[in-house]
RNA sequence: CGCGGGGUAGAGCAGCUUGGUAGCUCGUCGGGCUCAUAACCCGGAGGUCAUGAGGUUCAAAUCCCAUCCCCGCAA
């Protein structure tokens, strides 16, 4: 099969080369241009671009894909089917109507649910403990296209984004090869989406990320998972400093203590913080201006005591 | 030239503003107490204070200069 992939981050990075290693040809992988990034603001290639030019596929980098310039571009590969795995921006209508099988897009969850931009952090803070990848051929809407193929992946009480993202992006490899070859076969019936059930995981903001201590024990562990080990949730310490989770515990889910929700209870291997229901421990942090560190070496440093108010 | 923090004992840090004996919480080793312990008490080992036969000074972890490295934010 001819294809045309377009992705970007990591996340992109196992369905393309799984579709190299099933034998497809790849006519193009179209990427977001290189933008400045990390300390210094260096100009960095995104990670599709650098794994497309070990294999000497051509990239291209497009500004848009609308208009003539990106037209004659997919004239001139001719795709029989167009990949598109967390790539960035909008295809338009003569894009998605170009290849003879389609565009089809590798999704982080099992929709109709979670539709949008943050579907694996979203299924993790919303406390889910089923989530998958969802194949479909995409339409004009925002992850509304008819479905083709599923899988499902369990998320564990303590998995974290980061475990979660490498699990689906290995599961959409595999099950993006497998659509490839059934719709190939004429194998698959697209499947509607029923609207009604639709739910929207809206982009993470900075202002999601903020512990709010008076919500339960569950719902912070929950968050704090979610936005592990990026961009992950904060607080502050009494001084003021930004004191960010990377990792935490239920240690009690119920228990309620008679203390202003935030206090932190006690202080050691962990740092036991009180809830608005239950208390939670704080396993790894990272402090204002440092690396990530375990709470019991941020402790040693004695930046924090029994007592404290983070908020 | 995006903004900022930092490099001091195995770990996490203080000391630097106002130069003058290397300090804290842990860990580690030895001893003690205890029915016992990750608890407690006593004692010890362990540091070129990132680098520079740099500058200033009677004296530099501390002030000045240069270089290297690490990290957070922002994107």
């Amino acid at each position: 099969m001819k294809i045309l992939f377009m992705g970007t981050p990591d996340f992109a990075l196992p369905t393309l080369r799984e579709l190299c290693l099933a034998g497809h040809e790849i006519v193009g992988v179209v990427t977001q241009p290189d933008k400045p990034k990390g300390r210094g603001h260096h100009l960095t290639p995104p990670p599709i671009k650098v794994f497309a030019i070990e294999k000497s596929i051509p990239v291209y980098q497009p500004l848009t894909l609308r208009g003539e310039e990106f037209e004659q571009t997919l004239k001139s590969l001719d795709p029989e089917m167009i990949v598109v795995v967390a790539y960035g921006k909008i295809l338009p209508q003569n894009v998605l109507d170009y290849p003879k099988y389609g565009c089809v897009n590798v999704h982080g969850s099992l929709l109709p649910e979670y539709r949008g931009a943050a579907p694996m952090q979203r299924a993790i803070i919303d406390g889910k403990t089923v989530t998958g990848i969802t194949t479909m051929l995409m339409a004009a809407g925002l992850d509304t296209g008819d479905m083709l193929l599923k899988c499902e992946v369990e998320i564990g009480e303590n998995d974290n984004f980061e475990d979660i993202h490498d699990r689906l992006s290995e599961a959409g490899a595999k099950l993006l090869v497998k659509t490839v070859e059934k719709l190939e076969k004429g194998e698959i019936t697209p499947e509607k989406q029923d609207d009604s059930k639709a739910t929207y995981a809206a982009k993470i903001e900075k202002s999601d990320c903020l512990l709010d201590f008076s919500l339960d024990a569950k719902t912070l562990h929950d968050l704090i998972r979610g936005l592990s080990p990026i961009p992950l949730s904060f607080t502050h310490t009494p001084d003021g400093k930004l004191l960010k989770v990377v990792e935490s515990r239920i240690f009690d889910a119920e228990k309620t203590v008679k203390a202003l929700p935030g206090t932190v209870l006690s202080v050691g291997e962990d740092i036991k913080v009180v809830c608005g229901k239950g208390i939670l421990s704080l396993l790894t942090v990272v402090p204002e201006g440092k690396g990530r560190m375990s709470a019991a070496d941020f402790v040693r440093g004695r930046k924090i005591a029994e007592g404290a108010l983070l908020r």
